[in-house]
DNA sequence: ACCTGAACACCGTTCAAGT
DNA sequence: ACCTGAACACCGTTCAAGT
């Protein structure tokens, strides 16, 4: 991998989403990063401070292109529920943000996601001493299920298979699991192959925004 | 730290625990365990296959023994409450059993929460083939809302702060944002301070299975 | 100002050799 | 059967030395 352009924070960042991309938070390394860069692993410090810091603005690079593109829906809600989906489809196609976003919880990309979700939240019309609860109940529900279901994603991807093959595997490991003992695993073992996370993940916001409104 | 009994599985998982707790997951270290079990890195491998089914083991010591300990209420409901509640407890007090069950979603642990979990479920009198989305749905909130609160507790542990006390620099660090430019962030971070997480987490059960009803 | 690359203090894991 | 500990192939990070 030749250098094109100098070296600069950006093209570090670049790089790095691309390693974390195709290999996960444990490909990313100062060697095989100064690797593509086509220069010594002590050159990348000149430009950030550690690899915690790298993270969190790889993250904040892919955070930032996916609320640019999340257009704003006919009503507060609709945009509340576009903005869930970006995030989820982002977290899902990039797993590593998930994990990512859990280590700098006050960081850029948070306070980010904040001012595009917090508006629409506020647009709502609570009790602004409430405005906090709300805001932080739907972005705990919206990272915390979009990081498990990434980290199943991620799994998956690990071990070299597809989603649905993952899922047969749970569900045929599941099957065989002692009937005596493990009664519910074994019997809710078919539901589990073919399932539909997202759908899921959605309803859920729905639940959540419907419980706001006898808040009002 | 001399050895008292003979090495063992239980006892290697044991100091495992120990070490997490104490140093969190970077603090779990091969070589640090062995010391504490006065004998080498290597004599580990003979009870153990590698680290990641360690950190499993060392998880399902923990959700076993809390799951141990959940009363059951006088309702499904209230034994759900309950569970949710002990699993968000167990996960604050050992932040790296969010990231581990996250690490291993069909293993030991899990099937153990969903034993637990399913059947109070099926005692809602829900219509057999939604049992697993409904259950899935609770599973991803306990565990995901859990976990980013545990990652949240793990933080200001690692900075050797109290919690009240990063609260406290989280809402200065928004407080100081640009008004103009991060107006929510800016705006919301008076109520940061103080704010009660378990609280919310219980707020969020209620909603779901208030939610589960309708589709009875 | 920015880059190089050797060096330091670690990792997880393996494996010949011991008991 | 179980344990020992040196060795292998890695890490993140630092820093004197170069340009």
């Amino acid at each position: 991998m030749a250098r094109k352009e100098s070296l600069s924070r950006d093209r570090i960042i670049d790089v790095a989403v691309e390693l974390l991309d195709s290999s996960g938070e444990t490909g990313l390394t100062f060697r095989t990063l100064a690797a593509k860069l086509a220069t010594g692993p002590g050159a990348i410090y000149w430009h950030v401070p550690n690899k915690s810091a790298l993270l969190t603005a790889a993250c904040d690079a892919i955070v930032a292109r996916t609320l640019a593109s999340c257009v704003s829906g006919a009503t507060p809600g609709d945009t509340i529920r576009a903005v869930a989906a970006g995030l989820f489809d982002a977290i899902a196609a990039h797993p590593w943000v998930g994990a990512a976003l859990g280590q700098a919880p006050a960081d850029m990309p948070m306070v980010r996601i904040l001012e595009k979700l917090g508006p629409q939240v506020q647009a709502l019309g609570l009790p602004e001493e409430r405005l906090w609860a709300v805001v932080g109940a739907l972005l705990n529900y919206i990272l915390g299920v979009g990081s498990r279901h990434a980290a199943n994603v991620q799994l998956s991807r690990t071990r070299g298979i597809a989603r649905a093959d993952f899922l047969d595997l749970v569900a045929t490991t599941w099957s065989r699991l002692d009937q005596q003992q493990y009664p519910f695993t074994h019997g809710v073992a078919r539901q589990v192959r073919g399932h539909d996370d997202r759908v899921d993940f959605l309803a859920g916001i729905d639940l959540i925004l419907a419980g706001i409104e006898p808040a009002r």
